[in-house]
DNA sequence: AAGTTAGACAACCGCGCTTCA
DNA sequence: TTGAAGCGCGGTTGTCTAACT
């Protein structure tokens, strides 16, 4: 037995809606507003569609200061970075750039900006594959014989020739203080605060408590703020150990946890915005990518994230300011190509 | 000129969450 | 405490149009 339909679905028009129905609503909300209630509010106006519908006309098209299309460069980098951060949360990404709906943001992204980035970082990928190989047979000249003998030639780690490093692919946006004023806002907006009238800064920034409840939800946290807030900075020497443990864990998996006879290990759930999804599935072997989206998340965070979360890691066990320093600038990526 | 393809955008669908009786 | 109703969100599909063959 399936949920109720919200309408009945046999009396109520789709597809495009007419102008005499967008002035129908549009006359009706600003007179009277929703009432709070869309189910019942095409009812009350004579228009055979569903309230759902009649909802989403209003907040995406319909309602006063609606900006469509001529995305602007600062615009892109808010909403690259944000992606690359919190992944596909379009309204909270909305919430950043006023006049935007969280539906516009993602049209634009599946249409234009993913293709855009991704455009750019194959272009990085081939020259760092390039690179990659040519150092392969300079060493493979030099040394052939006591690589084979060693083994040192299968050692590679993971992602380095499959997939790109980190290249500040996008360096520091000419704006910065547009992009640093919507990540502040957004981690208020979860929770966290500034001391009052302060920018972020490596030790301002509080966390809210419910999203540091858990270990999980502190790497989300840590994934959250890399660009230019204050957090990464702020918690990475209070999560080295996590990670710590966390990398030790997934560098034990698969033997572990196959053996305990699970696929997708549960702990892996949210990891994928610091390992991306094709990265945890590398080391399984298999591919579990479960849509367009999905794939967008490996494809991007798998070449973002490895080399960071190395960096972090590195330098939280060696102790040193300047790799913690020389990774926070390295997440400065989508500033406007040169 | 007609047919095909790809891109852009609008709209729908279904699920999870919240609210309220 | 529980279940129904409504809301909000993200993913997906449908439609239109311009570019291309």
């Amino acid at each position: 037995m399936g949920r109720a339909p919200c309408c009945d679905k046999t009396n109520v028009k789709k597809g495009p809606w007419s102008p005499e129905e967008d002035t129908k609503l549009k006359s009706y909300i600003e007179q009277h507003g929703t009432g709070g209630n869309w189910i019942a509010l095409p009812q009350k106006i004579g228009l055979k569609r569903c309230g759902k519908s009649c909802r989403l006309r209003w907040l995406n098209y319909l309602r006063p200061n609606i900006k469509h299309g001529g995305f602007s460069e600062e615009e892109d980098n808010v909403i690259c970075n944000l992606y690359l951060n919190i992944g596909s949360r379009w309204s909270i990404i909305a919430g950043q750039l006023p006049g935007r709906t969280d539906n516009d943001i993602k049209n634009y992204w599946n249409t234009r900006l993913k293709k855009k980035l991704l455009g750019r970082q194959r272009k990085e990928q081939q020259a760092q594959a390039r690179r990659a190989n040519s150092l392969k047979q300079e060493m493979k000249r030099e040394s052939c014989e006591a690589f084979m003998v060693s083994g040192v030639m299968n050692q590679t780690p993971y992602w380095s020739a499959e997939l790109p490093v980190a290249v500040p692919v996008m360096g520091s946006t000419q704006d910065p203080t547009l992009e640093d004023q919507a990540i502040r806002s957004l981690l208020i907006k979860l929770g966290g605060k500034f001391p009052d009238n302060q920018q972020p800064n490596t030790t301002n920034f509080q966390y809210p408590v419910d999203i540091i409840s858990s270990s999980q939800d502190q790497l989300y946290v840590n994934s959250l703020s890399i660009p230019t807030s204050a957090a990464i900075v702020n918690s990475i020497d209070s999560t080295c150990t996590q990670f710590h443990n966390m990398f030790q864990r997934l560098e034990s998996f698969p033997s572990e946890l196959c053996e305990l006879g699970y696929d997708n290990p549960p702990q892996l759930d949210g990891l994928e915005g610091l390992y991306g999804m094709e990265m945890v599935n590398a080391s399984t072997g298999t591919s579990t990518s479960t849509s367009g989206e999905s794939a967008s998340w490996g494809d991007i965070n798998s070449f973002v994230y490895p080399p960071l979360v190395s960096d972090h890691y590195e330098g939280c066990q060696q102790g040193l300011p300047q790799l913690r320093d020389s990774a926070f600038e390295n997440l400065r990526y989508f500033a406007p190509p040169q």
